[in-house]
DNA sequence: ATGACCCCCGCAGGGGGA
């Protein structure tokens, strides 16, 4: 089974671009964040035409998450549960016996000490859900753009300074507190060191210089992380012409395995 | 040098991003 998560910063200046990519990539899943338009803008008919469903939460200009499938799916929740902010930054789905948590956390760097607060509630609305999914014992993954480098390897040097919401000692705490439920950042699995950006700004020329991001991150329950075959970031998307500043995280997990009992 | 990129809205330039 083939899972990604991409923030593709705007889903209508990006559709061919990710049309070309799921024709090449065929992944079962893809979790796209910052669609950036109103759920009924969002362009459904062309995702369909290529094999996939839609689960689409939009909001005006801002925003915007939709997860695309392949095969049966169901949604189960249209909001995090706990975040009382009404911006659209989840979207949950089941399918093929697992649920798969779809995030754009905020930045935190903007609308000051409150701006910072609510990445925080984010981050422990997000806390409970993969608690209550743990004690349910579903299967699950949490995907998407966190807007954390967790740790000191996964910012550039000198990307950012220390005071960014992105890399501060309670961002990155609260990524480990997740992590402490039992659950598998995807690519440290298997990439335990070295850089694996996933986002180059925009401006003074970081993709040339290499100067990134590890922000976008798939978290796995336990037995989807024993099922863990890859985890790469696509850094080919980010070499296309008019990219987004993102580029898809791709993870593959093997057949469930047969009851051994 | 109040620079520099890109997207949003909507028609000018301000907000947001990371």
């Amino acid at each position: 089974m083939k899972l990604a998560t991409w923030n593709v910063n705007s889903v209508r200046q990006r559709l061919d671009l990710v049309l070309d990519w799921l024709k090449r990539e065929q992944p079962d899943v893809l979790m796209m964040q910052e669609i950036k338009c109103e759920t009924d803008q969002f362009p459904k008919a062309a995702f369909e035409d290529a094999g996939y469903g839609c689960a689409v939460v939009g909001q005006k200009s801002y925003n915007g998450v939709a997860t695309l499938v392949r095969g049966d799916f169901s949604v189960t929740t249209d909001h995090l549960p706990g975040f009382s902010d009404p911006a659209a930054r989840y979207v949950e789905v089941r399918t093929q016996d697992m649920v798969l948590g779809n995030l754009y956390l905020p930045n935190g760097n903007s609308g000051g000490e409150q701006g910072y607060a609510t990445k925080l509630e984010f981050l422990n609305a997000l806390t409970a859900r993969a608690r209550l999914l743990l004690a349910e014992e579903t299967d699950f993954a949490l995907a998407g753009d966190y807007n954390i480098c967790p740790a000191p390897i996964d910012c550039a040097p000198g990307a950012l300074g220390p005071e960014d919401a992105l890399v501060r000692p309670q961002s990155r705490a609260a990524y480990r507190r997740l992590l402490w439920l039992g659950l598998t950042d995807a690519l440290r699995a298997l990439h335990p060191t070295g850089a694996a950006y996933t986002f180059w700004d925009y401006q003074a020329r970081t993709w040339e210089r290499d100067c990134g991001l590890r922000i976008d991150h798939m978290l796995l329950s336990p037995r989807l992380a024993e099922r863990l075959q890859s985890a790469e970031p696509d850094r080919n998307e980010r070499a296309m012409p008019r990219p987004s500043d993102h580029v898809p995280f791709i993870v593959t997990l093997k057949d469930p395995a047969k009851t051994n009992a």
